[in-house]
DNA sequence: GACTTCCTCCGACGCATGTAGTAGGTCTGG
DNA sequence: CCAGACCTACTACATGCGTCGGAGGAAGTC
């Protein structure tokens, strides 16, 4: 049981990236948008899944209009880093070598990327080693 | 609901690991490596686990000696990509670049694997862009 | 003032998952 | 042959999560 900081499931994760690509919405925006993206479900389903990631302090709401408006509080980057970090642990001990190695592989980049990540590795080759706080 | 291919939970996980870390082992071998680890569950819960992976077809067992014997079936490798997918696609709607500058951007790296990255980036400067098969 | 519409609150249900107990079989040392 | 150790099979149970239905309140519409 590592220490898991941002835990939601699925549907939650993907109310809450629906926050951060539309900005603040309401319940019924949400849905709208669940519903543009495929997802088929009730009005009731998604209001469930936004009480719920306030419960856990992940979205705030406030009624300032007719409905409640919900925001993020936790920002996509960091949902990310979270992530990223249970993966590595969970599949290689940590080791963000072999990770990268494969996302490189077999993912696509655009040539921004590309040279964004040239100067990165640059930048990483010249520097001392770095000793994670973890 | 995306094609969630290799779903298993995080204790499923574990142990499946744990093959991959130590290669084929029995109920009690994976219940010592689980236990050095700091996991402390019981030996029958190990057994649940292995057996429903087993279920879902990624790992296999035989009995040649006393105890049935698992082995994986599913590399490391390939659970990496589902996940990573997974995380893409959750986070960014697929695209990667955002998640290999966070990746290298917080994580650290070894000397070995900076050069390789090096030349890595230095082959996908040069080639043509590849589309993604899926 | 009754109807329709939308919103919130609360309860519910089924499946996956983490965890484990128990029954009953087998092998091995005395 | 009997006890202790170890194995497998089956059952169980709590929690998390995805999914919704229904009750009941506010608001605009004739």
């Amino acid at each position: 049981m590592a220490a898991r900081q941002y835990d939601m499931g699925n549907a939650e994760l993907e109310v809450l990236k629906t926050l951060w690509d539309k900005g603040p919405a309401t319940v019924r925006q949400v849905l709208k948008h669940l519903h543009d993206g495929g997802r088929h479900v009730a009005y009731t389903t998604a209001q469930t899944l936004l009480t719920r990631l306030e419960q856990k302090g992940f979205v705030k709401s406030d009624k300032s209009d007719l409905a409640f408006v919900y925001r993020a509080r936790l920002s996509r980057d960091r949902v990310t880093r979270s992530r990223l970090r249970t993966l590595l642990t969970q599949l290689y001990d940590g080791a963000a070598g072999p990770l990268v190695l494969q996302l490189i592989r077999t993912e696509e980049f655009t040539s921004d990327e590309i040279e964004e990540l040239q100067k990165m590795i640059e930048r990483l080759d010249g520097q001392p080693k770095r000793r994670k706080s973890q």
